[in-house]
DNA sequence: CAGAATCCCATACGATACTG
DNA sequence: CAGTATCGTATGGGATTCTG
């Protein structure tokens, strides 16, 4: 049971890497992990999985999102270097954003698990019960 | 490049489950992926991949976590289904915190993300830069 | 169209104190 | 030890307005 996880993981625990704790606070690896975890991060970067999308697509596509977000969003990825922004000298402006090498890397890993919050989000959740589980305080 | 990603992930694209957008807003799959990809509950997750652990060692592995986060996130992926508490009639009390089977199956797909999110933080962050790539506004 | 700037509120979160 | 309760602050994040 405790060790299954780290065989399916095709190398060793994660613990080899940060023996004294899941990840030491205040490091790199923790604002990395906050900007790509981050509600708004995760939708846009599944999203652009899907090949280079314009500012309005992506706003359509990650639904809710406000511009203020998406832009904060979108600022944070570019400057972790994981989506970039191709900027058309036209008018009307129009610009482009997709993943770049790390970008995709990253994707990579991540979509696995947004399919499996998919596949089990009904069954875990509800079907249609966003404040039944979220009862914070 | 559009398309690499959907093979690599061993399937078609994620969007073939979600045609209009990433996830629809307000479904329960955003529910799930608030609770899954919350700062602490990615740790604790994690943490857990490790082995049953107490409270006591979750607060000392997820460094920086409060009582009260801790206590909330548990309780959030408790009322999952993804993990399970097992407390021990003893005194002093004794209770043990563990992956339920769904989440050893979420876990193995965390995994992967979080040690591509350990082995590349700080080319993409910077050593010891917390505040140089999160100017927010 | 693609944002930036401002305002403002809800709540996420941490610190502290208390309890079984 | 393993929490709960309360409080205060910081920040996430939406709505609106303005600009190139």
């Amino acid at each position: 049971m405790t060790e299954s996880l780290q065989v399916a993981s095709g190398e060793a625990g994660i613990f080899e890497q940060f023996p004294g704790g899941v990840f030491p606070a205040a490091c790199s690896s923790r604002v990395l992990l906050d900007h790509v975890m981050s509600k708004w991060g995760v939708l846009v970067l599944v999203s652009l999985t899907d090949g280079p999308q314009r500012w309005s697509e992506l706003r359509r596509r990650a639904q809710g999102v406000s511009e203020k977000m998406l832009a904060q969003t979108l600022r944070t990825l570019e400057a972790d270097g994981l989506v970039d922004r191709d900027q058309k000298p036209v008018m009307p402006p129009r610009v482009d954003y997709s993943l770049t090498p790390l970008g995709e890397e990253l994707a990579e890993v991540m979509v696995p698990l947004l399919r499996w919050v998919g596949r089990n989000a009904e069954a875990v959740i509800g079907p249609s019960d966003p404040a039944g589980s979220s009862r914070s305080s």
